[in-house]
RNA sequence: CGGGGUGUAGCGCAGCCUGGUAGCGCGCUUGCUUUGGGAGCAAGAUGUCGCGUGUUCAAAUCACGCCACCCCGACCA
C-alpha cells in the first residue's frame, strides 16, 4: 500500500477533548474521529487495526469450537420483557419505537436473541453442547461516555453464548474459554491478568474478568505475586490477621473542633491514621446502620450490599435524628437504637479514636467491651489495600490498575428459565439449558493496547495488531529516480512476499514522514535514500529502537520476514 | 443525575471584563526556494462567533432560556 492511495489523517496538534494517551493518540494518528459523544467513526487506518484484533479473536474462537453467527443490533422489546431485563436495565438500554409504536432496543448484549434462537433450534440433548458467537456492534447509552474508545456508547464486542445439558459441561466450556481468552490476549501482545470478578447485573455464578494492565485503568485489581491470586478489588476478601490487645489507656474525650475527617483528627492528635475509626452512616429499609471502618480503609459498597441489601448513605438530617450529633463527629460509643457493624480490622482494634457523638469532640482510648458493647456484627466491609494478606494465605496483596477487556460468566439457567428455553434429555424430560456467556471488547482492546504501548513520539503497536507490519520511507521519492525505482521495486517485492507494507510516497520532507510513521506506530521501518542506495544499502529501525542500522538493500526482504515471524 | 467548565475558521486558541472593522498559530490553496526528524518567503481561501429571545442606534461581547461538548463525582458491565 502507498500512502498516496491510502488515507493518512494525522494531527499535529492535540484535540482538546482528549484526556488520556489512547484517546489522544487515536485521534492524532488518524484512527478515529468523533461523531457524537461516545460515538466514533473508525478511519481506514483504525479499521485495519480493528480487523487485526477481530481476526485473532475469530481464529481462536473457531479453534476452541465456537461457531460464528450474527444477530441483529435492533431487537424487539418483547424478548427483553420476557427475560426481565426490560425492567432490570436502566436508561443505559437504548429503547425506541418503530412506526407501529412497537418497542425495540439496541442490543447492549444478546442473551435474549440467542436464547430465543436456541429454544427454537436446539431441542435435544443430542444438539448440545453448542457455542454461538458474534462480533457485533453494541450500544449502551452510558451515563458518562469518556476516554474516547475506552468507554464509548457504541462499540464492537465479541459475545459468545454456550448451551449445555448440565453444569459439568458448562464448567468444562468455561475453562475452555478461560484458556482461549488467555491465548487471545497473549497473541495480541498484551500484558494482562485474569481476575475473579463479581457477576454483576448479567447474573449467574462463576465469573472472571480479563484486564489489560495500565495506569489509566478504571478498575483496581488485587493480586498476590507469591500465589498469583487475582481478584477485582470489589470482590477481594480483606482478611485480618491482627488480634485485639487488652486496653492500656483510659477513655478520654478530647476537643477536635472543625476536624471532621479521620486524617484531620489523626494529624491533630499526632497519632497514626490506623488508630482511628470512622463511622459510615447508611440506611437500609428505613433502618439506620453505623458501619465502622479503620480510618485508612474505604467502604466496599458491593460487599456491604451483599451483607445488608440495597442501601444508601444517610443524609445529614437522618444522622442528626439518629445520633443527636452533626456528621463528622459521630461514633459508636453511646449510639442508641442503631445497628453497628464493624469491619474485621476494627473488631481487632483497641485503644482507638472515634467520634464522640458530640460536635467538636472525639474519644481516645476507646475499647470494645469496656467503653461500648461488642459490635452487633463483624464483617468484611472494606476494600483491600496493598500489603493486606492474600486471602489464600500465601503472601501479600498488591493493587494494580486494569482495563477490562474480557469477561466470562456462568449464567446457568437465568435466561433459559425466564424464557422457557430448554431441551429433552436422554430420559425424555424437559430441562432448561445451562448457559455460559463470554465477551471481549474488541474496540476497547485497541484502545487498551495503545494505552499500554506508547511513547513520546506516538503509538508503539504490538506487531499482531499494527495497521501495517512495516513501513517503507523513501527519502526524495518524488525527486530522485534512483530512490523511486528502488522503493517501488522493494515495495512490490515485500507485498509479493506477503508483508503488509506501507510505503510513504508523499511529497513531504523526511521529518514529516518519520514523525507520521512513528505516530502511527508501525513496528518496522525501512528507509531508502540516495546516499544509502549509492552504497547498495537500506536502513532499518524498529519502532522501539533508538538507532537505525544499515544493511544491504537486497537483504532487507529476508531480514524483515525473519523479524515478522520472530 | 449532582457539581464545575467550555462553545469564535478543519485543529489549538485570543478577543468578551470596559458593546462599534472577526484575529493569531497550525493546517489548507498557489508560486518560488528547501529536502535525513513536523522547512523558508510571498500571495490567497475559509466564520450563521452553538441556537433562540431580549436590552441597545449598534451584540462574539450584556441579560434570560435552550442545546451541545468536556472534566469531577455518583451510577453501570
Amino acid at each position: 500500500m502507498r500512502t498516496s492511495r491510502f488515507f493518512i489523517a494525522t494531527l499535529k496538534e492535540v484535540p482538546a477533548e482528549a484526556e488520556i494517551a489512547s484517546h489522544r493518540l487515536m485521534l492524532r494518528a488518524g484512527l478515529i474521529r468523533r461523531l457524537s459523544a461516545g460515538i466514533y467513526t473508525w478511519l481506514p487506518l483504525g479499521v485495519r487495526v480493528l480487523h487485526k484484533v477481530e481476526a485473532v479473536v475469530r481464529q481462536e474462537m473457531n479453534r476452541a469450537g465456537a461457531i460464528e453467527l450474527s444477530m441483529p443490533v435492533v431487537q424487539p422489546g418483547e424478548l427483553w420483557q420476557e427475560s426481565g431485563r426490560w425492567q432490570a436495565y436502566g436508561p443505559e438500554l437504548q429503547r425506541f419505537k418503530d412506526r407501529h409504536e412497537r418497542d425495540f432496543v439496541l442490543q447492549p448484549t444478546s442473551e435474549e436473541a440467542v436464547t430465543d434462537l436456541a429454544r427454537s433450534e436446539l431441542k435435544s440433548y443430542r444438539t448440545l453442547p453448542q457455542h454461538f458467537y458474534q462480533i457485533q456492534t453494541k450500544f449502551r447509552d452510558e451515563r458518562r461516555p469518556r476516554f474516547g474508545i475506552l468507554r464509548g456508547r457504541e462499540f464492537v464486542m465479541k459475545d459468545g453464548y454456550s448451551f449445555h445439558a448440565d453444569l459439568a459441561d458448562l464448567e468444562r466450556e468455561y475453562r475452555n474459554m478461560y484458556d482461549t481468552y488467555t491465548r487471545i490476549f497473549t497473541r495480541l501482545g498484551l500484558k494482562f491478568r485474569a481476575v475473579a470478578a463479581d457477576p454483576g447485573a448479567i447474573g449467574g455464578t462463576g465469573s472472571h474478568e480479563f484486564h489489560v494492565l495500565a495506569e489509566s485503568g478504571e478498575d483496581a485489581i488485587a493480586w498476590c505475586p507469591q500465589s498469583n491470586y487475582a481478584a477485582n478489588v470489589e470482590l477481594a476478601e480483606a482478611v485480618s490477621t491482627d488480634s485485639r490487645k487488652a486496653p492500656t489507656v483510659n477513655l478520654k474525650k478530647v476537643p477536635t473542633p472543625g476536624k471532621t475527617k479521620c486524617e484531620e483528627v489523626a494529624a491533630l492528635l499526632k497519632i497514626p491514621l490506623e488508630k482511628t475509626v470512622k463511622a459510615v452512616a447508611v440506611m437500609h429499609d428505613g433502618e439506620f446502620y453505623l458501619l465502622l471502618l479503620r480510618g485508612d480503609h474505604d467502604l466496599n459498597e458491593l460487599k456491604t450490599q451483599k451483607l445488608i441489601g440495597a442501601f444508601r448513605f444517610a443524609t445529614d438530617g437522618e444522622i442528626e435524628t439518629a445520633l443527636k450529633c452533626k456528621a463528622g463527629y459521630i461514633g459508636p460509643v453511646g449510639a442508641k437504637n442503631v445497628k453497628v457493624i464493624a469491619d474485621r480490622a476494627v473488631a481487632a482494634m483497641g485503644d482507638f479514636v472515634c467520634g464522640a457523638n458530640e460536635e467538636g469532640f472525639h474519644l481516645t482510648g476507646v475499647n470494645f467491651g469496656r467503653d461500648l458493647p461488642e459490635p452487633s456484627q463483624v464483617a468484611d466491609l472494606r476494600n483491600v489495600v496493598a500489603g493486606d494478606p492474600s486471602p489464600d494465605g500465601k503472601g501479600r496483596l498488591e493493587i494494580v490498575r486494569g482495563i477490562e477487556v474480557g469477561h466470562i460468566f456462568q449464567l446457568r439457567t437465568k435466561y433459559s428459565s425466564a424464557m422457557k428455553a430448554g431441551f429433552l434429555d436422554a430420559a425424555g424430560t424437559h430441562k432448561p439449558f445451562e448457559m455460559g456467556c463470554y465477551g471481549i471488547g474488541v474496540t476497547r482492546v485497541v484502545a487498551a493496547a495503545i494505552e499500554q504501548n506508547n511513547d513520546a513520539r506516538g503509538i508503539v503497536f504490538p506487531a499482531p495488531i499494527a495497521p501495517f507490519a512495516a513501513c517503507l520511507v523513501p527519502i526524495g521519492y518524488q525527486k530522485s529516480a534512483a530512490v523511486r525505482e528502488a522503493a517501488d521495486r522493494l515495495h512490490d517485492a515485500l507485498e509479493q512476499a506477503g508483508i503488509d507494507v506501507l510505503m510513504d510516497d508523499r511529497d513531504e520532507r523526511p521529518g514529516v514522514l518519520f514523525a507520521d510513521m512513528d505516530l502511527i506506530g508501525i513496528p518496522h521501518r525501512v528507509v531508502l535514500s540516495e546516499r544509502g542506495l549509492a552504497a547498495g544499502n537500506a536502513e532499518y529501525k524498529g519502532r522501539r529502537e533508538d538507532k537505525p542500522r544499515e544493511m544491504p538493500l537486497d537483504s532487507i526482504g529476508s531480514f524483515l520476514k525473519e523479524r515478522l515471524h520472530a
